[in-house]
DNA sequence: AGTGCGACCCGAACGC
DNA sequence: TGCGTTCGGGTCGCAC
């Protein structure tokens, strides 16, 4: 699943890729993937360029001459830059065909994945990237800030990790993580979080997510970020998709328990 | 306001 | 072997 390091990683992979190519032409194959007007986006789209892509949290940003296309590629989105006359697989569900004749395909297994094309003055006050919270490693993700969201919060914090408007860009595997790294109990209740907890999740956070992107994300299961690049921080988990392992700091045999429907993976000695 | 849950999808895993 | 069923997961929208 792609979270921040992997969408990190598909933005540096594009950049080398795309900039300043003229686009010639777009094929929508699945209408429902974007969240605007779908003529009005292959219109402005076509004949335009990317002039940068931008990141929040696990929102890729891209940059064009008077817009921005958003776009969230949720459980199984990737981006793969092919010649034009290469054959359209079946998941393949957008298609920004350059001037050079190679194309930028999205594809998605799940069809989960969203776009939406906005102007660029539209961006600021855009509901979906202005109610992300902060991400780890920006100086105002601080403890103070996440004891104030956690507070009156029943959820556990496992639940609470998730929720991009409070830490922007974890997902399933950073939470899992993140808790192991501060060892807190996944379970535990939001507002049962200490101020010495916090602190561990802030550092936590910033550590592994700053490791993972300069190892290009992980990959899991089919997972690999975009044209064929492959993470490498699947090596260094110590819980998430390790259940009936042995924890690597105790040898205790790590857990897996759903919390609010999802796969919790943790440590029941380090993470009491 | 906070919380819970179904819907969106379809390949993989599972049951028979 | 093959068919049918269940599950998972990020986010949204709605119910309570």
């Amino acid at each position: 699943m792609p979270e921040i390091a992997e969408v990190e990683t598909v933005r540096n992979t594009l950049k080398k890729q795309i900039l300043n190519k003229r686009i010639k032409n777009v094929k929508i194959l699945y209408e429902r993937m974007i969240e605007s007007n779908v003529q009005e986006f292959k219109e402005i789209l076509k004949k335009n360029q990317f002039i940068d892509i931008k990141r929040r949290g696990k929102w890729l940003i891209f940059e064009l001459e008077n817009h921005y296309l958003l776009s969230h590629l949720r459980m199984e989105g990737k981006f793969f830059l092919k010649n034009s006359n290469e054959k359209i697989e079946k998941h393949e569900h957008v298609i920004f065909t350059f001037q050079d004749e190679t194309d930028l395909r999205y594809h998605d297994t799940r069809k989960f994945g969203r776009m939406n094309l906005i102007k660029k003055e539209e961006l600021k006050t855009n509901i979906a990237i202005k109610k992300q919270g902060y991400e780890p490693g920006e100086k105002e993700l601080t403890s103070e800030y996440l004891l104030e969201k956690f507070k009156n919060k029943s959820l556990a914090i496992k639940t609470l990790l998730l929720d991009q408007t409070i830490i922007s860009g974890l997902g399933n595997i950073y939470a899992n993580e993140v808790l192991f790294a501060a060892k807190i109990n996944p379970f535990k209740k939001g507002s049962d979080i200490t101020k010495i907890e916090a602190e561990n999740i802030v550092e936590s956070s910033a550590k592994i997510i700053k490791r993972a992107m300069e190892l290009g994300g992980t990959t899991i299961k089919s997972y690999t970020s975009s044209l064929g690049v492959t993470g490498r921080f699947q090596n260094e988990l110590m819980v998430h998709k390790r259940s009936k392992e042995e924890c690597n700091v105790c040898k205790s045999i790590i857990l897996n328990e759903k919390i609010n429907g999802r796969s919790t993976y943790y440590c029941p000695k380090c993470q009491k």
